[in-house]
DNA sequence: TCTCTCTAGGCGAACGTTCGCCTTTATCAT
DNA sequence: ATGATAAAGGCGAACGTTCGCCTAGAGAGA
């Protein structure tokens, strides 16, 4: 109740007993004759003594924070991830007694010198990456400093570091065997350059459908390109526009960003989406339910995957083995009227 | 370079000097001779020393930290905002030696308890409430504890506390007068429950500019409910519905979430829209604007609205009067082929 | 009765800073 | 020559914990 702030001596002057003693008491380190325990809680209920965070990591010589930083996306792209992602990582490190700390994203050089800050100066104990690519800089130098981290994503094969990520090309794969069992044999995939981990794991569940499925997979059904809705757009537009038995009848997006250029590309040449040209985007952004048609799309656990990390983090922090350090979460299919 | 925690003291010994000294030299706090900031300049840079945070902070007596929470959107529903306002925090709250600490939201009772432990931990030196309403528990606890915060949206007039906002009012005229200098005389509104303060907020805009072009604001066009896809259609079914001479040419929602639930009953209804039917919504989701047909809407500067809170809140957590306790900002009505 | 053990709790130290005050030496005006 | 002043830097203390070790007294076994 009081203001000011309360410290184990206050608690320990109202008990009767020295500071060490209440510290002892309440951190369960000590046996002491019930009447004194019962002392010690009182004058801890009637100040409303809480531990003063900062005090007991400078003891422990740690933060209990975990770093996390995100790319912004630009105006107009969407970050319905962050919303899950953040609150169950949040959600999980409060449970084990951690906070997240987001800090700027910088990008170049600066990015991995924001990292060698925060780890020098004790602010964090360990990171959870997003975005992550090949030859991504922040793992090597984490890597090379030895320096607790999990990405959230895949990077090099060669590298070997805790990982969590949902497994891409399952997704795909899945979609596109959707589209096969209802009769489709001419699929188009919009996909993404080749430089993009992401881009080529999910590539590689539309491949391996294809092939299964003995259909060839014709390189002018992969077209490559940004994941924006223009580039989806065009991409339709083209593939639209081949001859009428060389045309797709489906269309799998990397992302609900491309299908939804897709469908406007679909509508511009008169094309009744799920009919004339079936639809399925990745991503399953909060907004595809509502689209006209609905969108299919490929939903990821992205809560689960936030908990996944933080709870390997952690893990790693404190030194335990963690029972395994990759874990390969599988998104599920999602079928609407696009499809 | 060296892996284990670099001190002042590992600085001072290579420079020859007591560690105090170092500490003020490089505070600015201390004149010193040419020669020996040189050695102390090199000794940091040749260790890599960053001044540990958490024994600053202990120093200091607080943690630097920035409290926010927010309430996670139940899945299908966005938070576009998050990314924005948070990142904008975050880079303001850095630039200002500051962090943002996310916490758990938590529903009830245990809501204002979670700010309570933050504030008698030490955790945080002062908040930024989200989704803020009348009555609002913890701007009650806050104002009565008299620990610093800043709101993101106002609550009760007659409280007096520091608050950033969004002139909600002035968003909805600007689109509301947009429809009348179109022509449109019979204009409706999906406005929200009464217990939204924000939702009121927007709905007077529209009252305003009603008013101040003469229009009567009949009470069947002033339709209230939650703000989702399903009401938003429903009311909008209900609308359509009305004799053709009494039937709205144009519908303004409070959000973009309801204008979409419009756009879907039009199209069931067989309207097309922005001709037979004009449809503003409010937020400029992201996906508003590849929407069938793209989706006018008020945008609302989040990022400038993180960056204010943090800038007020830091003034008042240092003791500094800042400029203004109230800042509104301005929304801008984008016009797309809704309308 | 003596020692041994157990219980209940005290005490000093340390984590890495910053802050206030003190000391030493050189400089300068008188 | 002397006292005052400024420059350069040292030193002890404190922030609130936790940790390891110590001690006083009580009870028990020989």
């Amino acid at each position: 109740m009081t203001a000011t702030k309360v410290t184990l001596k206050d608690v320990a002057a109202r008990a009767g007993v020295s500071y060490q003693t209440v510290s002892k008491v309440l951190n369960g380190e000590m046996q002491v004759a019930p009447e004194t325990m019962e002392r010690i809680q009182a004058a801890v209920q009637e100040l409303g003594y809480r531990p003063n965070r900062i005090a007991r990591n400078m003891r422990a010589g740690r933060s209990f924070m975990i770093g996390y930083s995100w790319t912004q996306t630009e105006p107009g792209q969407v970050n319905h991830i962050l919303d899950q992602f953040l609150s169950s990582m949040v959600r999980e490190a409060s449970a084990v007694g951690y906070y997240v700390l987001p800090f700027p994203f910088h990008e170049g050089k600066a990015q991995v010198e924001t990292y060698r800050d925060l780890i020098k100066s004790g602010n964090v104990d360990g990171f959870v990456l997003s975005s992550v690519n090949y030859h991504d800089p922040r793992i090597q130098f984490l890597l090379k400093q030895q320096f607790p981290f999990v990405a959230f994503g895949r990077s090099n094969p060669e590298w070997d570091f805790a990982w969590v990520d949902i497994d891409g090309a399952a997704g795909t794969r899945q979609a596109v065997e959707y589209l096969i069992g209802r009769g489709h044999r001419r699929i188009a995939i919009l996909a993404w350059p080749e430089d993009s981990r992401v881009g080529n794991d999910r590539l590689q569940g539309y491949l391996d459908a294809m092939q299964a499925a003995q259909l060839a997979t014709e390189s002018s059904y992969i077209l490559r390109g940004e994941g924006t809705f223009e580039v989806g757009r065009a991409m339709t537009l083209h593939l639209l526009d081949l001859p009428a038995d060389r045309r797709p009848t489906a269309i799998m997006a990397l992302n609900d960003t491309m299908a939804i250029g897709a469908m406007a590309a679909a509508r511009e040449r008169g094309l009744t989406i799920g009919t004339d040209l079936a639809i399925i985007g990745f991503d399953d952004a909060p907004m595809a339910q509502y689209l006209f048609p609905p969108l299919s799309s490929v939903r990821q656990p992205i809560a689960e995957a936030g908990r996944k990390c933080v709870e390997l983090l952690v893990a790693l922090v404190e030194g335990r083995e963690p029972e395994q350090r990759h874990v390969l979460l599988q998104p599920s299919l999602i079928i609407r009227a696009s499809s």
